[in-house]
DNA sequence: TCGTGGGATGTGTACGGTCACATCCAGCTC
DNA sequence: GAGCTGGATGTGACCGTACACATCCCACGA
């Protein structure tokens, strides 16, 4: 019948009140930061917190506030990318520096995928949801389920603008293609991502308008599915194909591929053909060339997804963020049509 | 003053039992498969469930049962690789069909990140946390820490073998040393991961043992960090030696750089140094020469990560699992020591 | 001296579920 | 028909916290 604290359940809010000879609603004062409190009984609190290791419950604080301090993050893709890992632990340590925790839930991108996902995240009671990889049915679809909390979606440039953050694929897209052309290249295939994905169509677009406006004959993208696999079977079929001389891949690992099949083609890269990629992932520099790509900063768009979330939830407007501006990083895998393979020292970064 | 249901605030079990005619228990009963219900009072329930859109509140449902249905994953490491992000996939994957949420915390290495990372998801109320990607210290930390809930270790094979789950590194370096060593290498270097990770310290205690078992000189291994720039800046310096020829790299992207620096120094792989990788990155097929190298099933890793915790929730036995076997998968970067360079037939998969 | 104001602290209640227990009623046995 | 049994359902209490409001006390000025 004595009030005994070494009972096997955690402590809770009453112990350290009894303990601090405080009432709880004191205790509840310190842990939420109340101004009007004496600083010695603050202290004294604060000790008994210490000593007997309280922890606030998660549960009974988001039952009553109907915060959760969760942030949902939906993947909508279960491919292993330098991209998502990136954006999402950028995500998961911003979010950690503004006092929320991360609950993730991955999908292949059909309709009942996405749905379940987000059926998961609701259940964990999240505040808001990151939405990343969005393929142009997951948009819809999230349209469509009418989420009643913040929503941001990642690399959904342009088309949705006001919702999202993103690195400007456009004219990531833009830069690379007018690089091709200013070292005299006319005709360049472009290896796209999956139809789908929005990225992957901004990209293509940047490419066309590029090649256009520059008055060139517009070749059929190639669509891929980001895979270095896909790239080296794109790659054996363009070695048999003489009509151009430059190829714009939408993404890193793709070029991979392909730089792979035209070693095996005999095809000299930059010497016979130039590959731009894109992305710039870490292994890149080390590709053989080393590759001229796009870079995008994958985790500013992360950290600017957390930003545009908890200022949501502050209730303040967000006033529409530039998009983040790619930027062409030179290795050796591009050169002028017709040039000598590139020499060795060029690739020395 | 009536009893309106198109309140702002989300329906809850009163709502629904109300518009049911039933008492809120028995909508528990529903929510809970309780078996003794009549099916025509529950199917009643059920619709209306569907019709107002009702989701049961996590936290109050939590604070009740103090299950969270949550599983938090600590990862110690801010690097985007293809093996933290494939085994975390693939827990979140094989927690959610098991009912769990997944809250992840990255973490840097250090005692005071790794103690803020677990206090992070002990907030988010977790029942059970995977450990992944653990360096020593951070193994040492958690066992000061004495977490009152289930922990798994990801990747801490032998050394901690009752509380994790591994392939097996140890395994996994000896087939690598030992295919090299088959192949007639007399002298092979080791590029070896951070002295601090549990799994780099078990590949080079394979690496060492299988090259002692063959009474071979052993080469004091090189201490790397698992990038491609390192692997890169250690093939420079290895250029200029001539007293191996074979070098066994304890990851694909140091493997990659090796061949990198190796290719722009004029050292042929395999003609004059044979290398091997580990992990089996999905590009490593399309490296040049493309990689011999080790593979790991992380998914497979990380499914059984969340099965043993499961089953330790369940308050079951976790009978100890053999570790996973690791592969060796041949492809074109090593030969017999001296053999000329890999023709291009041998490369094709 | 007393009313007043405001800082510091305590009390009641609600949040939305689950659990233990109570109740009800139909069907069965004797 | 009474008593028993067990399935179906309802009632009260409680989980741990935050919020609104009440209370207390002391300093201050009229």
């Amino acid at each position: 019948m004595t009030v005994d604290s070494s009972a096997d359940r955690a402590p809770n809010i009453r112990d350290v009140a009894r303990l601090a000879g405080v009432s709880y609603q004191t205790v509840s004062r310190v842990l939420n930061d109340s101004p009007s409190l004496r600083p010695e009984t603050r202290q004294r609190v604060l000790d008994i917190i210490d000593e007997i290791g309280y922890r606030p419950n998660q549960a009974a604080r988001a039952l009553v506030t109907s915060r959760s301090q969760n942030i949902g993050v939906l993947i909508a893709t279960r491919a292993a990318t330098y991209g998502v890992q990136t954006m999402l632990f950028a995500i998961e340590a911003a979010a950690r520096d503004a006092g929320y925790g991360i609950a993730v839930a991955t999908t292949p991108s059909d309709d009942q995928s996405v749905r379940a996902a987000i059926d998961q995240l609701a259940g964990q009671a999240v505040e808001a949801v990151v939405v990343v990889a969005p393929q142009v049915r997951v948009f819809d679809l999230l349209t469509a389920v009418r989420m009643r909390i913040p929503c941001v979606l990642l690399d959904s440039t342009r088309r949705h603008q006001a919702r999202g953050v993103a690195v400007d694929q456009f004219e990531g897209a833009r830069l690379a293609t007018r690089h091709l052309i200013g070292l005299g290249h006319r005709r360049i295939v472009h290896l796209a991502g999956p139809r789908d994905w929005i990225e992957a169509e901004e990209r293509m677009q940047g490419y066309l308008r590029e090649v256009s406006d520059a008055d060139l004959i517009i070749e059929p993208p190639i669509l891929g599915d980001w895979t270095a696999d896909f790239g080296y079977r794109a790659g054996q079929e363009l070695v048999n194909r003489h009509d151009f001389t430059a190829v714009f891949c939408s993404s890193d690992l793709m070029a991979l591929g392909l730089l792979h099949a035209f070693r095996e083609g005999g095809v000299r890269v930059p010497g016979d053909i130039s590959v731009v990629g894109f992305d710039d992932v870490p292994e890149s520099a080390h590709f053989w060339p080393p590759l001229t790509t796009i870079r995008q900063d994958f985790a500013e768009v992360g950290r600017r997804a957390v930003g545009l979330i908890l200022a949501e939830l502050a209730g303040e407007d967000n006033p529409p963020a530039p998009p983040i501006r790619p930027q062409l990083v030179l290795r050796s895998s591009t050169g002028p049509p017709g040039a000598p393979t590139v020499d060795m020292e060029r690739s020395r970064r």
